[in-house]
DNA sequence: GGTTTTTGCAGAATTTAATTCTGTTGATGG
DNA sequence: CCATCAACAGAATTAAATTCTGCAAAAACC
């Protein structure tokens, strides 16, 4: 179903649509020495087959009081492919839960988590992702700083 | 300096834009049962104080071959302020690292990392990140599958 | 090899959204 | 009680997105 590959031009789309998506159709077109109309084809091409996944605002959380930031790494007591499914269909669902990854590595998954402050995050903890089956070993990384925040993958 | 603090209305509005950027002025204002020019003002206003860093597209990685994440756990062997700030500002500058968080537990740093493939990602370890001063112990949690990859926090 | 089709590009015309401007209301403060 | 400011609404203007037409080079076909 999915027989396109981009080329240089598209993913010099992407960097830059990557790092700013309000740039216009024409301010696009002078950078890459094109004209409007291949460059709406091509940006339009990249969202139809969904290179482009969507287009969002980036908030800056620290200029939100109560806003904490965690990552939990999950070690699973039952590794079956079901266990596996069902873990992550569950912690999905769980709206402090920004991130899911299955890693390789001591544990089986690691979580970013956002929680107002310690309170809540014990109470997510404690008596939401708690309650979940097959919980082993828990490891929680507290953010207290960031250095960098680059949403932008090299294509 | 800064001393605003958005009310209900701005967060609806952040919390749409977090999902959908290209919404418009108009649909906004139909969502939020107002005109356009409040809304407007609103957004330009959150733009203007920071509490909309910016807008991006979002890339689907899974689209592109080539393209391995990891969370690199990294422990530092001298934890003066100078050390910290000095590792923070030289491994911000790594294309590689997409994200660095100082944090509590085991390690002090966690590192989100991008590479082509194995072999860059060693080479990255090897020859990028490792050339830095103050590495002590490192722990690479290379993802195999996301389940959930949510931008939006919750304002 | 010549013809047809497709693809990428350019530019103009149209539609739509963003921006700017003007005015109103209601709350705040001297 | 009046002046000031903030939030809102709506109209006018400007700018961008979209759509349409056409051209030229590459690819596919006979």
């Amino acid at each position: 179903m999915e027989l396109y590959t981009p080329d240089q031009t598209d993913r010099d789309i992407l960097t830059l649509l990557q790092k700013d998506a309000r740039l216009t159709y024409k301010e696009l077109a002078a950078m890459l020495h094109l004209s409007k109309s291949p460059i709406q084809e091509r940006v339009k091409r990249l969202e139809r087959l969904g290179f482009i996944s969507s287009v969002v605002a980036l908030i800056d959380p620290n200029k939100f009081e109560n806003c904490m930031i965690s990552y939990l790494q999950v070690q699973l007591t039952n590794h079956s492919v079901n266990a596996f499914r069902l873990f992550q269909q569950e912690v999905s669902k769980l709206n402090e839960v920004l991130e899911c990854y299955h890693t390789t590595g001591g544990f089986d998954f690691m979580l970013k988590v956002v929680a107002r402050n310690m309170i809540a995050y014990n109470d997510f903890l404690i008596n939401k992702f708690g309650r979940l089956d097959n919980i082993g070993t828990l490891n929680s990384s507290l953010v207290i700083t960031q250095a960098k925040r680059e949403t932008a993958l090299p294509v």
